[in-house]
DNA sequence: GGACTTAGATTATGGCCATCATCTAATGAG
DNA sequence: CTCATTAGATGATGGCCATAATCTAAGTCC
């Protein structure tokens, strides 16, 4: 076919993005091609590059476009739109530890679904900024606003992780609820059991140490 | 070359697993070919299916070698061999949430490391179950023998693997203190500060709740 | 309305991948 | 010592992938 109207060709560019974002979750980066995002939203992979430099800066852009989307929604939930709220927001964490969300990598948070793979970093700066900034607006909604809760950040995304990669399994359920009871009592700045007994040195090498093998 | 001795040939097998172990943590499952393993090993790809009857076989094996490798480690570290410890193991947690750690995905943690490309299950169940037995016996050493502390390793695994999303950042440094931070103290499991205040339920559907886009 | 522009389709291109057939030489059983 | 066995090398095979050149018809602008 020919020539489409530039709002026909906004949209498809849209779709483009909005595809990439949810199968990159879905599949993986590298298990989805430029040919898949492009078929899946309904055109062929020729003009794909009309569109984008390059595969990396798709990934760039659904990453961003992932952690909007979730921003967006996120919002919609708040109980005061331009405040903050001083204690976790309980629901988002129900929702986020749910079996619902488990099973729903594509349309689920960002954080959990490009972690891996932002790790890898297939493409340059632009992908890895997108995900750190993505990540730091997120934890900030979990902390209420004032500063973002790192900690419960990681307890959710870490359970969510195990949870899908032992779906099935009747570990993933304990693992979700496991979470949730975790993040039930809010953290507690000034409760003396927080610190730690005796604070000796490590006594592992961290190369070859607990974590390590071989 | 022409044929090895059953010894060298065992050693080389051997090889492999623990080749790829590493490679499949550092770079991804996807993101190695059979012959970047057979090559790091020292090996052409040829043989390769003189061993391992595909891909995935190999890739099973290779989850079970590095669970059983990490919990070689961590026993190495536990106070009581045979018995249990009643609190969680802080040297464990500290070489766990450090920046060695981080940087080293190869020798590292396979819940961690594994976790984003297991969800999407390249291989059939036998790498699902490797994966969900070495979770759960990782969780049960981090509960001190008694049961697993899935809450811990949720917050271990995802505290690593957003760090190690975010290297390069000063965002990825605080995540690991704040993971640490937060797991300095060990669950009380009768604080009534952990019963929620009002179980009423969720108010948003999972689906496209908080943690959804689009 | 006509000429220029361009989104998207079609069709290479060069490369990598999993898997397999074949070759070869050393091993190990007799 | 001999020979069938087999680990590993070499080299297909068929397929997929990112990227790009070319084509075409429809929009856009004067």
């Amino acid at each position: 076919m020919g020539r489409v109207s530039q709002a026909q060709a906004a949209e498809n560019r849209e779709r483009i993005v909005a595809t990439a974002a949810r199968l990159f979750r879905e599949r993986g980066i590298a298990g989805v091609s430029v040919a898949d995002v492009t078929a899946e939203a309904g055109l062929t992979h020729g003009g794909f590059y009309k569109h984008f430099a390059s595969k990396d800066a798709l990934v760039a852009e659904a990453v961003a476009r992932a952690f909007a989307d979730q921003a967006t929604a996120v919002r919609a939930t708040a109980p005061e739109p331009g405040g903050g709220t001083a204690v976790r927001p309980q629901e988002l964490i129900d929702a986020y530890l749910s079996a619902a969300h488990r099973d729903d990598p594509g349309g689920g948070c960002p954080s959990a679904g490009f972690g891996g793979d932002v790790a890898r970093a297939t493409g340059g700066d632009a992908t890895r900024g997108a995900y750190a900034k993505g990540v730091e607006g997120f934890a900030l909604h979990l902390g209420g606003g004032a500063e973002p809760d790192l900690a419960a950040l990681s307890t959710m995304v870490g359970a969510l992780i195990l949870a899908r990669a032992t779906a099935g399994t009747e570990l993933s359920d304990r693992i979700l609820a496991a979470a949730r009871e975790s993040l039930d009592r809010p953290a507690q700045p000034d409760d003396p059991l927080r610190r730690r007994p005796e604070p000796e040195p490590a006594a592992v090498s961290p190369a070859e140490g607990p974590a390590a093998g071989e």
